[in-house]
DNA sequence: TTGGCGTCCTGGAGGC
DNA sequence: TGCCTCCAGGACGCCA
């Protein structure tokens, strides 16, 4: 499930590749990536543009063209974006959704398993307000403060777990780092998330950019899809503190890591660390 | 306005 | 071995 550290990773490993190339072929093979408009369209479109930069805002990638058009990929649960210079194993790849000939000869290829990804040409007029009413504070920022996320949390009832998976509140946190962000914050998943303290929100914070950065620095975590532009894993499932690790000692207290359901997702957290109502 | 649930989608795991 | 059911989850729409 790619969140903002695969995402960027992505982004990271493509920039060399993409900037400054013109896309001379554009194939979207599955019609449902650019719903509702038709795929033959956007290819049209997107031939012969010249790439300007590459940017990534949450876990959004945004490719921005010298025409100040700009192409928005969500790669949602299962999209992949691959390099490939010469012959590639996945030219018969059942799982391709798009396929892009840069004017060097090489590709760039979009395979996406569970197919909820999606690419969008927007106008240069269009990109600031379509994220605006998509997309909260960007964690990695100066600007994300601790002021910020309790503007962000203020008035929820919702558990905090929620809060931190809608996007609109705060950007690029998925299921995976959420549960690591709570869990180095010592906050239980359930807290109602206007309930948190000035200093557990501080901690919070602290959590969430240091859970994101440790994915960055590993290239993401592979559970199962996820691969680096290059075809390669992340690593960053090594190092997970709680996700996935139900009934293993906690890192911190040993105490087994317990699993639950919070915002209709699996969540796993340390129920010594992360106690249900907070230290009197 | 808010929160919760269903939907989309497919591969893999587990049960029979 | 083959079939069936359940589970995983990001974003969005719908409903209470």
């Amino acid at each position: 499930m790619p969140e903002l550290p695969e995402v960027e990773t992505v982004r990271a490993g493509l920039e060399p590749r993409l900037v400054g190339r013109r896309l001379e072929r554009v194939e979207i093979l599955d019609p449902r990536l650019t719903r509702p408009v038709e795929p033959a369209g956007v290819a049209a479109e997107l031939e012969g543009e010249r790439v300007a930069a590459l940017g990534r805002r949450g876990k959004y990638l945004i490719v921005r063209f010298e025409s100040r058009r700009v192409l928005l990929i969500h790669l949602r649960m299962t999209g992949q974006l691959l390099y490939a210079n010469g012959d590639s194993p996945l030219a018969e790849d059942a799982h391709r959704r798009a396929v892009v000939r840069l004017d060097d000869g090489s590709d760039v290829i979009y395979r996406d398993v569970r197919r909820f990804g999606t690419w969008q040409l927007l106008e240069p007029d269009e990109l600031d307000q379509y994220l605006a009413e998509r997309l909260g504070g960007e964690p990695l920022i100066r600007a994300f403060t601790s002021k910020r996320l309790a503007e962000a949390l203020a008035g929820r009832r919702a558990p905090v777990k929620a809060v931190l998976l809608d996007q609109r509140r705060v950007a690029g946190v998925g299921n995976i780092y959420a549960d690591e962000a709570l869990w180095r914050a010592g906050i239980h998943p359930l807290r109602p998330a206007a309930e948190l303290e000035a200093d557990e929100v501080a901690a919070l914070r602290r959590g969430i950019r240091a859970a994101l950065r440790a994915g960055i620095a590993r290239r993401g975590a592979t559970l199962s899809n996820y691969r680096t532009s290059d075809g390669s894993r992340g690593t960053m499932q090594e190092e997970f503190k709680v996700y996935g690790r139900a009934c293993q000692p906690c890192e911190r207290c040993g105490t087994p890591v317990e699993k639950i359901r919070a915002a209709g997702r699996g969540t796993w957290y340390c129920p010594l660390c992360q106690p249900r109502s907070p230290a009197p």
